[in-house]
DNA sequence: ATCCGGCGAGTGAGTGATTACTCACCGGAA
DNA sequence: TTCCGGTGAGTAATCACTCACTCGCCGGAT
């Protein structure tokens, strides 16, 4: 057995933190009931009523992974600043690039997706903090576009949710159902995001008789 | 207790169809771990003993799931019919309408991502046939309307996730997180079609200089 | 007609293992 | 001495799974 870590005592905090990273690789990757709390201890390196000591209920270790893991946005002012030059491309790029890159950790849309199927009571909240922000600034910038007259008119959350269904969607093949993907990630990025401005822009290509019944 | 039902003996077929019937709604909404077996037979009507003496495990008796549950597949010949009038909105809509449609049933999706997160091993089967049909038969097609010039080159496979996506990612809102969808469902498929069919078509909106880097 | 014997559907009452969680206790630093 | 991080050894409940058994039905010998 190779334990030569976590052998002294550690603060309060330090050990809390360790463990809630040891829960959520395990969360993620097990699901809530596939997870036992001794396999928790084991991989945290300390024994399970040390678990219990810091919270109470498994079930409050796991509603604390989902509280705390909360997007840091630097990347909104990154989108916020694209979106003042109007520069479409970058700011769907931007948002795609996000949700599609292969360094940004798949744990976490691993455990969003546990937690909605296992319905968790905090799932919604997970759900409006890594999913919901997203697709509701894009809805706002889609808006200002079509208002512009630079985007043809359209339900603008609908086609915010459905241009991060392409990009959400990728990454779901990926990472949950193992599908191989041969291209490189940005050159998929950049055939997305062509499609999509290409399908929002002004000029429609009317080819016979194309009803566009569009509200709002 | 209201047990009018099943009181009577059954054949083994009638029995085994009735316990995957009750077991499949159990797995779609608890998922594997979340669900007991004694649960299984309650709700089936039956002794759990008796769950024993058709499956040898619950793992057999969640694998039969996967195995049976198979897309009767009436809709290809729809699509087929279609494709070769290359009629590409009926094609798309066709599509976008059986992954869409809110009559069909929510439980096999729910089915396919638990079984795609809880890592099971006939996971691959199920996602094979129930997802991967759809875009390699979608992809074949565009591939033909890039041939003709009727759509702009790019990868069609790529190309065909991302529509699927869209459309996939919707149903996740709302069947799995829960998202209210306030406008009728064909609507949205056909916004859902007129983005992508136009960010599809030959003609490109070169803004600047667009790199539009495809193999294949 | 009646008896019989085997067979398959069906079950109650368990089995050991594993689960989340508890408690009495330890040892080093302040 | 007194906290406080840390633990070994539990506990009751629950898990998947088993076993010895009953019941009703059907086919054939009497």
């Amino acid at each position: 057995m190779t334990r030569t870590t976590q052998l002294s005592r550690q603060s309060s905090q330090e050990r809390q933190a360790s463990l809630i990273q040891a829960a959520t690789t395990l969360f993620a990757k097990k699901g809530f009931n596939g997870t036992t709390t001794k396999e928790i201890a084991r991989a945290a390196g300390i024994s399970e009523a040390l678990v219990f000591k810091h919270f109470p209920t498994k079930r409050a270790l796991y509603a604390a992974i989902l509280a705390e893991k909360v997007t840091v946005n630097e990347l909104l002012g990154a989108i916020e600043e694209s979106a003042k030059k109007q520069d479409d491309r970058r700011v769907f790029t931007l948002i795609a690039g996000y949700r599609i890159r292969p360094d940004v950790d798949p744990t976490l849309l691993r455990l969003l997706l546990f937690s909605a199927l296992e319905g968790h009571e905090l799932s919604d909240m997970f759900f409006g903090k890594h999913h919901k922000v997203f697709y509701d600034h894009l809805a706002t910038y889609i808006q200002t576009r079509v208002n512009d007259g630079a985007f043809r008119p359209l339900d603008p959350l609908l086609a915010a949710r459905a241009f991060i269904g392409m990009v959400v969607h990728h990454r779901l093949l990926h990472e949950i159902f193992g599908v191989p993907m041969d291209r490189p990630y940005d050159d998929t990025v950049s055939t997305y995001v062509d499609i999509f401005l290409q399908g929002l822009v002004a000029a429609p290509h009317t080819s016979g008789a194309r009803k566009l019944r569009t509200r709002i």
